[in-house]
DNA sequence: TTTT
DNA sequence: TTTT
């Protein structure tokens, strides 16, 4: 049955890579999605720095694969990238014994919409960009 | 920027409706979509009983205002519905001091997909259904 | 870029396959999307039959591969389905040598939400669906 | 029942604004989304320029009402947009006789992803964008 | 027709 | 052309 999220938004860092028990490489990704805040009335309205007030959802990404090594190569923070995955819960105990819950999107297809950093803030050399991009 | 899910699946339960403390009514579904397992070499395969295996996820979905109106009249435990909405996470801190997160979807849209169980078993009289139902 | 599209609906017409000049072979589903007409108040109202007055959508769904194959053997008409895909724009001449532009769906995947016709109505044998069905 | 469409994309052309037979305003984008070609094998390759091969989609995004006057007034050529919306056809004789068949998608939403050509090309002043612009 |  |  349907479990289709899509979003397009900013990376808030780098991607992470981690190994888990199970020996599988998964690849995060921090991306945050926002909307203009709105009043009582369903207006918009300005912040204090005169900018449209908004809410930022942050959203965990979780790659696999293949998907998860081109986005570990590539990504990088304030990237504007979309997203297509689904939705998956988990939950654990965690080491006070507390029941905790997490939410997270598991990507199929990722999407760079904008050049990253240059290289020297951590990013990938842009010549290997221009040749290895999928688009 | 886009955030926007969507969901088809069944309900587990019928909605329940609360006020909060600002005195907005929210009606919240449970919803659960399905998909095949797959064993390591991506095959789906049967569980004991001869089905093929499934793994679920249970969505929190929020309505509010007409759309929690009408889908606290209309739905009922065992309903196939389709949702569109947005993933919105949550933190609060829990009696025991505790931090938790939560993450629900907020519907922009349902649709109901199959007809609900008999009145006498909680949902509505049949015939106000066939009179109110928006298809 | 993003170019997905998601629809629920049922099927007009049992599928139908056909082999390109290419050699392969393609399966489509007619499926029928409906959503209520509106007023110029924006209110629904009903049709002569009492039925709320609806609008159908009639999309041309494009399977190849395994999908095809999955959706030629399950499919049949009146089936409530899922599909995801993308838009994919053609255009051809005619015999009359008319520019013809023609719009399909690109199935990515496709899932049965119902049981379809009884076998004595074309559709497969129900064992076979209880047995094969991906769910 | 679900009729839904996401696209990311470039915008061919500014927007053109009409008013029907009906005196409603209609304001119309040309959205193209592209993907990588991909050879028999599944890989992508490069053009002639040593880009990566593309196949690109051109949308027509149809805007009503307030959607179609912000967009109007803010989208411009080459501005990298992202629309939710429905598919719609029509179908129409034109002067020859002939049948006519299109395809359209009614936008719901349209976000501006990136900032569009500096006014002189034909945009608004920036300065009016940064005031008004929606994020 | 856009963009990379 | 479906379905409710």
């Amino acid at each position: 049955m349907t479990n289709t999220v899509l979003l397009v938004g900013n990376l808030g860092t780098d991607p992470e890579t981690r190994t888990t028990r199970g020996d599988t490489r998964v690849t995060s990704l921090s991306l945050g999605t926002s909307r203009p805040k709105r009043d009582s009335e369903g207006k918009t309205f300005k912040d204090a720095n005169g900018f449209t007030a908004k809410e930022t959802e942050w959203h965990r990404i979780t790659c696999f694969n293949g998907l998860g090594k081109t986005v570990s190569q590539f990504a990088t923070k304030g990237m504007l990238v979309s997203v297509r995955g689904r939705i998956h819960y988990s939950k654990w105990t965690d080491k006070e014994g507390v029941e905790r819950y997490g939410c997270e999107i598991i990507a199929d297809d990722v999407q760079f919409l904008s050049r990253g950093k240059p290289a020297a803030e951590g990013g990938a050399n842009q010549a290997d960009i221009d040749d290895d991009l999928p688009f």
